[in-house]
DNA sequence: AACCAACCGTCCTAAACGTACCATCCGATT
DNA sequence: AATCGGATGGTACGTTTAGGACGGTTGGTT
Protein backbone atom coordinates (compact mmCIF):
# COMPACT_ATOMS: atom_id res chain seq x y z
CA UNK A 1 0.00 0.00 0.00
CA UNK A 2 1.95 2.95 -1.10
CA UNK A 3 2.16 5.54 1.59
CA UNK A 4 2.08 9.72 0.51
CA UNK A 5 5.58 10.60 -0.13
CA UNK A 6 6.71 13.90 -1.18
CA UNK A 7 8.80 13.86 -4.88
CA UNK A 8 12.08 15.84 -4.41
CA UNK A 9 14.25 16.51 -7.12
CA UNK A 10 16.60 13.67 -5.98
CA UNK A 11 13.10 11.83 -6.20
CA UNK A 12 12.67 12.60 -10.22
CA UNK A 13 16.59 12.07 -11.14
CA UNK A 14 16.20 8.58 -9.89
CA UNK A 15 12.80 8.32 -11.71
CA UNK A 16 14.51 9.50 -15.17
CA UNK A 17 17.42 7.20 -14.60
CA UNK A 18 15.08 4.46 -14.02
CA UNK A 19 13.19 5.18 -17.11
CA UNK A 20 15.98 5.62 -19.25
CA UNK A 21 17.62 2.01 -18.18
CA UNK A 22 14.54 -0.01 -17.56
CA UNK A 23 15.82 -1.36 -14.75
CA UNK A 24 18.57 -0.41 -12.44
CA UNK A 25 20.93 -1.25 -9.08
CA UNK A 26 21.71 1.66 -6.55
CA UNK A 27 24.75 1.40 -8.16
CA UNK A 28 23.90 1.03 -11.78
CA UNK A 29 22.47 4.23 -10.52
CA UNK A 30 25.58 5.67 -9.27
CA UNK A 31 27.28 5.02 -12.38
CA UNK A 32 24.42 6.74 -14.52
CA UNK A 33 24.97 9.85 -12.28
CA UNK A 34 28.84 9.86 -12.54
CA UNK A 35 28.63 9.98 -16.08
CA UNK A 36 25.59 12.10 -16.54
CA UNK A 37 23.49 14.41 -14.35
CA UNK A 38 26.40 14.57 -12.33
CA UNK A 39 28.16 16.81 -14.25
CA UNK A 40 26.03 19.72 -13.14
CA UNK A 41 23.71 18.49 -10.28
CA UNK A 42 25.62 16.26 -7.95
CA UNK A 43 24.41 14.19 -4.88
CA UNK A 44 25.56 12.00 -2.56
CA UNK A 45 25.84 8.08 -3.33
CA UNK A 46 24.19 7.51 -0.17
CA UNK A 47 21.58 8.86 -1.66
CA UNK A 48 21.05 6.43 -4.53
CA UNK A 49 20.10 3.50 -2.20
CA UNK A 50 17.92 5.54 0.05
CA UNK A 51 15.54 6.97 -2.65
CA UNK A 52 14.79 4.17 -4.61
CA UNK A 53 13.79 2.30 -1.48
CA UNK A 54 11.37 5.25 -0.56
CA UNK A 55 10.40 6.05 -3.89
CA UNK A 56 9.17 2.03 -3.77
CA UNK A 57 6.93 2.94 -0.40
CA UNK A 58 5.42 5.34 -2.58
CA UNK A 59 4.38 2.52 -4.88
CA UNK A 60 6.70 4.89 -7.66
CA UNK A 61 9.11 1.89 -8.11
CA UNK A 62 9.24 -1.49 -7.70
CA UNK A 63 11.96 -3.48 -5.70
CA UNK A 64 13.22 -7.48 -7.28
CA UNK A 65 15.94 -9.07 -6.16
CA UNK A 66 18.39 -10.52 -8.72
CA UNK A 67 18.10 -13.71 -8.25
CA UNK A 68 21.70 -15.21 -9.39
CA UNK A 69 24.73 -13.47 -7.35
CA UNK A 70 24.54 -11.12 -4.51
CA UNK A 71 20.95 -10.68 -5.22
CA UNK A 72 21.42 -6.62 -5.49
CA UNK A 73 18.13 -4.89 -5.26
CA UNK A 74 16.44 -4.43 -8.59
CA UNK A 75 14.16 -0.95 -9.08
CA UNK A 76 12.05 -0.32 -12.15
CA UNK A 77 9.86 2.21 -12.52
CA UNK A 78 5.39 1.67 -12.02
CA UNK A 79 3.08 3.06 -14.10
CA UNK A 80 2.57 5.63 -11.26
CA UNK A 81 6.28 6.39 -11.46
CA UNK A 82 5.93 7.57 -15.07
CA UNK A 83 3.04 9.07 -14.93
CA UNK A 84 4.88 10.90 -11.96
CA UNK A 85 7.90 12.00 -14.09
CA UNK A 86 5.94 12.90 -17.43
CA UNK A 87 3.89 15.23 -15.03
CA UNK A 88 7.45 16.63 -13.69
CA UNK A 89 8.28 17.09 -17.11
CA UNK A 90 5.50 18.73 -18.39
CA UNK A 91 4.97 21.30 -15.03
CA UNK A 92 5.87 24.89 -16.29
CA UNK A 93 9.64 25.77 -15.07
CA UNK A 94 9.96 29.81 -14.43
CA UNK A 95 13.05 29.15 -12.10
CA UNK A 96 16.27 30.45 -12.87
CA UNK A 97 18.81 28.48 -11.63
CA UNK A 98 21.67 28.06 -8.67
CA UNK A 99 25.18 28.81 -9.68
CA UNK A 100 26.67 27.08 -6.77
CA UNK A 101 30.63 28.67 -7.25
CA UNK A 102 32.82 28.48 -4.63
CA UNK A 103 35.11 30.62 -6.58
CA UNK A 104 32.18 33.32 -7.49
CA UNK A 105 31.77 33.55 -3.68
CA UNK A 106 35.29 33.85 -3.03
CA UNK A 107 35.88 36.24 -5.89
CA UNK A 108 32.40 38.57 -4.60
CA UNK A 109 34.17 38.42 -0.73
CA UNK A 110 37.65 39.82 -2.14
CA UNK A 111 39.81 36.95 -3.22
CA UNK A 112 42.43 37.68 -4.89
CA UNK A 113 41.28 37.32 -8.08
CA UNK A 114 44.59 36.18 -10.35
CA UNK A 115 45.13 33.26 -7.98
CA UNK A 116 41.42 32.01 -8.23
CA UNK A 117 41.85 32.84 -11.89
CA UNK A 118 44.80 30.07 -12.30
CA UNK A 119 43.47 27.14 -10.54
CA UNK A 120 40.02 27.86 -12.24
CA UNK A 121 41.12 27.79 -15.56
CA UNK A 122 43.04 24.48 -15.01
CA UNK A 123 39.46 23.08 -13.73
CA UNK A 124 37.18 24.34 -16.13
CA UNK A 125 39.41 24.01 -19.50
CA UNK A 126 39.27 20.49 -18.21
CA UNK A 127 35.97 20.19 -18.10
CA UNK A 128 35.55 21.83 -21.15
CA UNK A 129 37.49 19.09 -23.02
CA UNK A 130 35.35 16.35 -21.35
CA UNK A 131 32.46 17.65 -22.72
CA UNK A 132 33.66 18.57 -25.97
CA UNK A 133 34.72 14.79 -26.18
CA UNK A 134 31.46 13.80 -25.29
CA UNK A 135 29.66 15.78 -27.84
CA UNK A 136 32.03 14.80 -30.64
CA UNK A 137 31.46 10.85 -29.66
CA UNK A 138 27.73 11.69 -30.24
CA UNK A 139 25.58 8.75 -32.03
CA UNK A 140 22.93 9.49 -33.99
CA UNK A 141 20.89 7.31 -32.61
CA UNK A 142 18.75 8.16 -29.77
CA UNK A 143 17.41 10.63 -27.23
CA UNK A 144 18.09 14.30 -27.83
CA UNK A 145 18.15 15.70 -24.71
CA UNK A 146 21.22 14.73 -22.64
CA UNK A 147 22.69 16.14 -25.84
CA UNK A 148 21.16 19.64 -25.63
CA UNK A 149 22.03 19.51 -21.94
CA UNK A 150 25.30 18.95 -23.15
CA UNK A 151 25.66 21.43 -25.01
CA UNK A 152 24.19 23.93 -22.73
CA UNK A 153 26.61 22.87 -19.91
CA UNK A 154 29.94 23.23 -22.54
CA UNK A 155 28.36 26.56 -23.44
CA UNK A 156 28.80 27.51 -19.31
CA UNK A 157 31.87 25.80 -19.59
CA UNK A 158 33.50 28.01 -22.15
CA UNK A 159 32.26 31.01 -21.06
CA UNK A 160 33.70 30.55 -17.82
CA UNK A 161 37.29 29.60 -19.18
CA UNK A 162 36.65 32.74 -21.08
CA UNK A 163 36.06 34.37 -17.76
CA UNK A 164 38.81 33.27 -15.79
CA UNK A 165 41.23 33.23 -18.71
CA UNK A 166 40.77 37.17 -19.06
CA UNK A 167 42.05 37.44 -15.77
CA UNK A 168 45.26 35.91 -15.46
CA UNK A 169 48.87 37.20 -16.10
CA UNK A 170 49.96 36.73 -19.23
CA UNK A 171 51.54 33.78 -19.18
CA UNK A 172 51.31 32.73 -15.97
CA UNK A 173 49.93 29.77 -16.91
CA UNK A 174 49.05 29.08 -20.31
CA UNK A 175 50.14 26.79 -22.69
CA UNK B 1 34.59 29.82 25.85
CA UNK B 2 34.91 28.74 22.07
CA UNK B 3 33.76 25.06 21.48
CA UNK B 4 34.58 23.76 18.17
CA UNK B 5 32.58 23.94 15.00
CA UNK B 6 33.15 23.37 11.54
CA UNK B 7 33.12 26.61 9.16
CA UNK B 8 30.78 25.61 6.52
CA UNK B 9 29.96 27.39 2.95
CA UNK B 10 26.84 29.46 5.12
CA UNK B 11 29.60 30.38 7.62
CA UNK B 12 31.55 32.07 5.08
CA UNK B 13 28.86 33.89 3.67
CA UNK B 14 27.79 35.16 7.08
CA UNK B 15 31.66 36.04 7.50
CA UNK B 16 32.50 38.01 4.57
CA UNK B 17 28.67 39.93 5.02
CA UNK B 18 30.26 40.74 8.69
CA UNK B 19 33.10 42.01 7.09
CA UNK B 20 31.37 44.18 4.99
CA UNK B 21 29.34 45.65 6.96
CA UNK B 22 30.92 46.08 10.08
CA UNK B 23 28.01 45.06 11.78
CA UNK B 24 24.59 43.04 11.53
CA UNK B 25 21.52 41.66 12.82
CA UNK B 26 19.83 38.41 10.88
CA UNK B 27 17.65 40.54 9.32
CA UNK B 28 20.31 43.01 7.68
CA UNK B 29 21.93 39.56 6.58
CA UNK B 30 19.22 38.56 4.81
CA UNK B 31 18.69 41.76 3.07
CA UNK B 32 22.55 42.02 2.45
CA UNK B 33 22.07 38.33 0.83
CA UNK B 34 18.87 38.85 -0.89
CA UNK B 35 20.86 41.99 -2.96
CA UNK B 36 24.14 40.05 -3.38
CA UNK B 37 25.24 36.69 -3.26
CA UNK B 38 21.74 35.93 -3.30
CA UNK B 39 21.60 36.25 -7.01
CA UNK B 40 23.96 32.74 -7.40
CA UNK B 41 23.89 30.91 -4.19
CA UNK B 42 20.80 30.86 -2.16
CA UNK B 43 19.67 30.24 1.28
CA UNK B 44 16.74 29.90 4.07
CA UNK B 45 16.37 33.15 5.57
CA UNK B 46 15.87 30.88 8.76
CA UNK B 47 20.27 30.22 8.21
CA UNK B 48 20.90 33.42 8.70
CA UNK B 49 19.48 33.49 12.56
CA UNK B 50 20.78 30.05 13.73
CA UNK B 51 24.22 30.90 11.62
CA UNK B 52 25.46 33.95 13.88
CA UNK B 53 24.55 31.98 17.09
CA UNK B 54 26.72 29.33 15.88
CA UNK B 55 29.35 31.74 14.65
CA UNK B 56 29.12 32.66 17.88
CA UNK B 57 29.08 30.16 19.91
CA UNK B 58 32.90 28.89 18.06
CA UNK B 59 34.21 32.85 18.89
CA UNK B 60 33.94 33.86 15.56
CA UNK B 61 31.78 36.67 16.19
CA UNK B 62 30.61 38.48 18.97
CA UNK B 63 27.52 38.91 19.93
CA UNK B 64 25.52 42.16 21.65
CA UNK B 65 22.33 43.49 21.55
CA UNK B 66 20.97 46.72 20.12
CA UNK B 67 20.72 49.30 23.28
CA UNK B 68 17.14 50.55 22.59
CA UNK B 69 13.90 49.49 20.54
CA UNK B 70 13.87 45.96 19.61
CA UNK B 71 16.86 45.26 20.87
CA UNK B 72 17.65 42.92 18.17
CA UNK B 73 21.15 40.85 18.52
CA UNK B 74 24.21 42.65 16.50
CA UNK B 75 26.71 40.16 15.26
CA UNK B 76 30.60 41.35 14.41
CA UNK B 77 33.58 39.91 13.58
CA UNK B 78 36.02 39.00 16.14
CA UNK B 79 39.93 38.65 15.23
CA UNK B 80 39.20 35.12 14.69
CA UNK B 81 36.65 35.21 12.47
CA UNK B 82 38.21 37.69 10.62
CA UNK B 83 41.28 35.74 10.32
CA UNK B 84 38.84 32.37 9.12
CA UNK B 85 37.85 34.76 6.37
CA UNK B 86 41.12 35.70 5.26
CA UNK B 87 42.21 32.13 5.47
CA UNK B 88 39.49 30.97 3.53
CA UNK B 89 39.30 33.42 0.95
CA UNK B 90 43.47 32.52 0.35
CA UNK B 91 42.42 28.77 0.10
CA UNK B 92 43.20 26.97 -3.40
CA UNK B 93 40.06 26.64 -5.06
CA UNK B 94 39.71 24.21 -8.31
CA UNK B 95 36.21 22.98 -7.43
CA UNK B 96 34.01 23.66 -10.52
CA UNK B 97 31.13 24.96 -9.93
CA UNK B 98 27.41 23.14 -9.43
CA UNK B 99 24.98 24.39 -11.92
CA UNK B 100 21.33 23.63 -10.37
CA UNK B 101 18.74 24.25 -13.05
CA UNK B 102 15.47 22.56 -13.19
CA UNK B 103 15.53 23.46 -17.21
CA UNK B 104 18.74 21.66 -17.70
CA UNK B 105 17.69 18.42 -15.76
CA UNK B 106 14.43 18.56 -17.12
CA UNK B 107 15.96 19.07 -20.73
CA UNK B 108 18.00 16.04 -19.95
CA UNK B 109 14.94 13.50 -18.78
CA UNK B 110 13.32 14.87 -22.25
CA UNK B 111 10.83 17.19 -21.80
CA UNK B 112 9.63 19.59 -24.46
CA UNK B 113 12.44 22.02 -25.18
CA UNK B 114 10.24 24.83 -26.64
CA UNK B 115 8.07 24.59 -23.37
CA UNK B 116 11.52 25.06 -21.48
CA UNK B 117 13.20 27.69 -23.81
CA UNK B 118 9.50 29.93 -23.58
CA UNK B 119 9.32 30.50 -19.73
CA UNK B 120 13.38 30.46 -19.19
CA UNK B 121 13.81 33.03 -21.75
CA UNK B 122 11.95 35.27 -19.83
CA UNK B 123 13.26 34.46 -16.34
CA UNK B 124 16.89 34.53 -17.21
CA UNK B 125 15.95 38.04 -19.67
CA UNK B 126 14.69 39.29 -16.59
CA UNK B 127 17.72 38.23 -14.49
CA UNK B 128 19.62 39.48 -17.05
CA UNK B 129 18.35 42.92 -17.64
CA UNK B 130 18.48 43.04 -13.35
CA UNK B 131 22.68 42.16 -13.36
CA UNK B 132 22.60 45.24 -16.26
CA UNK B 133 21.40 47.84 -14.36
CA UNK B 134 22.94 46.63 -11.43
CA UNK B 135 26.21 47.03 -13.85
CA UNK B 136 25.41 50.04 -15.05
CA UNK B 137 24.82 51.83 -11.58
CA UNK B 138 28.35 50.98 -10.52
CA UNK B 139 30.09 53.29 -8.62
CA UNK B 140 33.92 54.32 -8.98
CA UNK B 141 34.39 53.99 -5.28
CA UNK B 142 34.75 50.77 -3.52
CA UNK B 143 35.76 47.10 -3.60
CA UNK B 144 36.01 45.24 -7.22
CA UNK B 145 35.02 41.87 -6.56
CA UNK B 146 31.42 42.42 -5.96
CA UNK B 147 31.54 43.38 -9.32
CA UNK B 148 33.62 40.93 -11.01
CA UNK B 149 31.14 38.89 -9.40
CA UNK B 150 28.81 40.06 -11.07
CA UNK B 151 30.35 40.18 -14.43
CA UNK B 152 30.43 36.76 -14.33
CA UNK B 153 26.89 36.41 -13.53
CA UNK B 154 25.88 38.34 -16.07
CA UNK B 155 28.17 36.27 -18.66
CA UNK B 156 26.56 33.40 -17.41
CA UNK B 157 22.81 35.06 -17.89
CA UNK B 158 23.86 36.19 -21.24
CA UNK B 159 24.83 32.54 -22.53
CA UNK B 160 21.83 31.21 -21.32
CA UNK B 161 19.43 33.79 -22.94
CA UNK B 162 21.26 32.67 -25.69
CA UNK B 163 21.01 29.06 -25.33
CA UNK B 164 17.17 29.57 -24.74
CA UNK B 165 16.39 31.60 -27.69
CA UNK B 166 17.67 29.39 -30.21
CA UNK B 167 15.38 26.84 -29.25
CA UNK B 168 12.07 28.94 -29.22
CA UNK B 169 9.31 28.99 -32.08
CA UNK B 170 10.54 32.06 -34.35
CA UNK B 171 7.65 34.60 -33.10
CA UNK B 172 6.55 32.62 -30.12
CA UNK B 173 7.79 34.48 -27.86
CA UNK B 174 9.62 37.33 -29.16
CA UNK B 175 8.35 41.29 -28.42
C1' DA C 1 47.22 -18.88 -0.61
C1' DA C 2 47.57 -14.13 -0.42
C1' DC C 3 46.64 -10.03 -2.38
C1' DC C 4 44.55 -6.23 -4.79
C1' DA C 5 41.47 -3.42 -7.22
C1' DA C 6 37.05 -2.74 -8.41
C1' DC C 7 32.62 -3.46 -6.86
C1' DC C 8 28.80 -2.80 -3.63
C1' DG C 9 26.33 -1.22 0.38
C1' DT C 10 25.12 0.73 5.11
C1' DC C 11 25.30 4.02 8.67
C1' DC C 12 25.75 8.25 11.06
C1' DT C 13 26.08 13.26 12.34
C1' DA C 14 25.58 17.73 11.13
C1' DA C 15 23.87 20.99 8.14
C1' DA C 16 20.73 22.84 4.94
C1' DC C 17 16.02 23.30 3.25
C1' DG C 18 11.68 25.10 3.18
C1' DT C 19 8.00 26.69 4.94
C1' DA C 20 4.56 27.66 8.40
C1' DC C 21 3.80 30.54 11.86
C1' DC C 22 3.98 34.58 14.95
C1' DA C 23 4.62 39.31 16.42
C1' DT C 24 5.60 44.33 15.83
C1' DC C 25 5.74 48.71 13.75
C1' DC C 26 4.16 52.40 10.77
C1' DG C 27 1.68 54.92 7.59
C1' DA C 28 -2.54 55.43 4.80
C1' DT C 29 -7.74 54.72 4.72
C1' DT C 30 -12.38 54.89 6.36
C1' DA D 1 -10.52 56.03 16.54
C1' DA D 2 -10.39 51.68 14.27
C1' DT D 3 -8.62 48.94 10.58
C1' DC D 4 -5.78 47.43 7.14
C1' DG D 5 -1.70 46.17 4.61
C1' DG D 6 2.94 45.85 4.01
C1' DA D 7 7.50 45.86 5.47
C1' DT D 8 10.05 44.45 9.41
C1' DG D 9 11.78 40.98 12.41
C1' DG D 10 12.06 36.31 14.30
C1' DT D 11 11.20 31.18 15.75
C1' DA D 12 10.14 26.35 15.16
C1' DC D 13 10.26 22.08 13.15
C1' DG D 14 10.09 18.04 10.18
C1' DT D 15 12.44 16.40 6.13
C1' DT D 16 16.19 16.02 2.99
C1' DT D 17 21.07 16.51 1.79
C1' DA D 18 25.80 16.46 2.50
C1' DG D 19 29.59 13.81 2.89
C1' DG D 20 32.31 10.63 4.59
C1' DA D 21 33.56 6.58 7.47
C1' DC D 22 33.35 2.02 7.38
C1' DG D 23 32.76 -2.79 6.00
C1' DG D 24 31.93 -6.69 2.95
C1' DT D 25 32.29 -9.23 -1.56
C1' DT D 26 34.11 -10.73 -6.03
C1' DG D 27 37.27 -12.03 -9.38
C1' DG D 28 41.59 -11.96 -11.27
C1' DT D 29 46.99 -12.02 -10.45
C1' DT D 30 51.32 -13.23 -8.59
Amino acid sequence: MPREIELTHTSHIVLGLLSMSGEATPYDLKQMVAGTVGHFWSLPHSQLYAEPARLARGGYVTETREPDGRRRKLYSLTELGREALEAWLRELTPEPYMLRDLALLKLFFGADIQALAEVQLATHRQKLSEYEALLAARPDQGSAGPWLALDLGTRHERETVGFWAEHTQPGAEDS
